[in-house]
DNA sequence: ATGTGCATGTAACTCGTTACATGATTGA
DNA sequence: TCAATCATGTAACGAGTTACATGCACAT
């Protein structure tokens, strides 16, 4: 199963919308960070509904409009979304992760701050590699100019730094809103 | 044009390798951060070098293996490579952009500083409207717990702060560097 | 007249993934 | 003996993108 399902549901766990909706809150940034299309959005919906994961709410024709079709998530829906909230994604797997994390509300604070605390402990690794590499890189020449491949190498891996400091930083932050039990 | 083909070309520009080798480099983590598999390798190996970005520079036979084929990459190579470099890829596709980074070193560092310009702006912006959204989401509830859908909302918006704070250092320190001219 | 927004949906395509195939060598 | 490594490559599938189709209302 891909992403695309969850996001939806993800969605629907909030309120109640139709595609076109839900269409609207993905590609307008800043609400959303998942884009999708026309062709994987209506199929997928039918799919949902057929499987029971949500249920059409209404379908308000408007005159001359096709009729607005209003999606509501089921319990069935909620549990599997809750299920794929708290089972690991993989490392680099960035959208996936971010959008588990917008449906984290759903799932107890206890099993999130054990996720929490494994992902952290990760990145933690992860940065440690990196600064060995470009400690390594560094190392290799005495004088690393702008036109040597090593800068490019360097500056590539110092931005990897930079992203999982704020990763890590990020898990600290949420670590301490979940245990005072609010943001 | 995807960009596995450029992919391809920006190890090619620091070394001759032959495509078992370049599958080996990049994944393996650390070293590169683009994944690719045989069959999108060999096709794409077999396409530059039809159309003269890379030609075969030798073809080891060792008794019982298939012949290693080593690539070396051509000044038309270099060229495409380079134009791709300066070209801007749109805010998001993350990936496309470090892989632009990390053949930087092939162009003219006052290129690369205006890039770095624009690209800070960009993110200062996007910074911005996430600070404004989060004050925005956070005025709704005077009290938002970790079972509250704006908990979530507001989770995932802080994570993009951190990023794009991550972001912006590395456009400083990028600056700094080229300004520099080291490493 | 022309374009944009609402609201559904389909067709055709490209891109990427998983799995398979060959075949000798080396290490457990 | 069994799996892994080296080194090339292909087949079949699934995911994702671009473009199109309908059709009325409303603003420029």
């Amino acid at each position: 199963m891909s992403s695309i399902q969850y996001a939806l549901l993800s969605l629907l766990a909030r309120e109640q919308l139709s595609g076109y909706d839900m269409k609207q809150q993905m590609n307008g940034r800043i609400n959303f960070f998942y884009k999708i299309n026309n062709n994987q959005l209506y199929p997928t919906l039918s799919k949902l509904e057929s499987e029971g994961y949500i249920q059409l709410q209404s379908h308000e024709r408007e005159s001359y409009r096709p009729a607005k079709k209003i999606y509501k998530i089921t319990e069935k829906g909620i549990e599997s979304l809750k299920a794929w909230v708290v089972e690991p994604s993989e490392p680099g797997a960035w959208d996936e992760f971010l959008l588990k994390q917008y449906s984290s509300w759903l799932v107890e604070p206890e099993v999130m701050l054990a996720q929490l605390a494994e992902r952290r402990k990760e990145h933690e690794a992860r940065l440690g590699q990196y600064t060995a590499k470009v400690a390594l890189l560094r190392g290799q020449e005495e004088r690393i100019t702008a036109d040597h491949p090593l800068f490019s190498s360097i500056a590539v891996i110092e931005m990897g730094i930079l992203f999982e400091r704020g990763y890590i930083e990020w898990c600290d932050k949420m670590i301490g809103w979940l245990r005072e039990n609010r943001i």
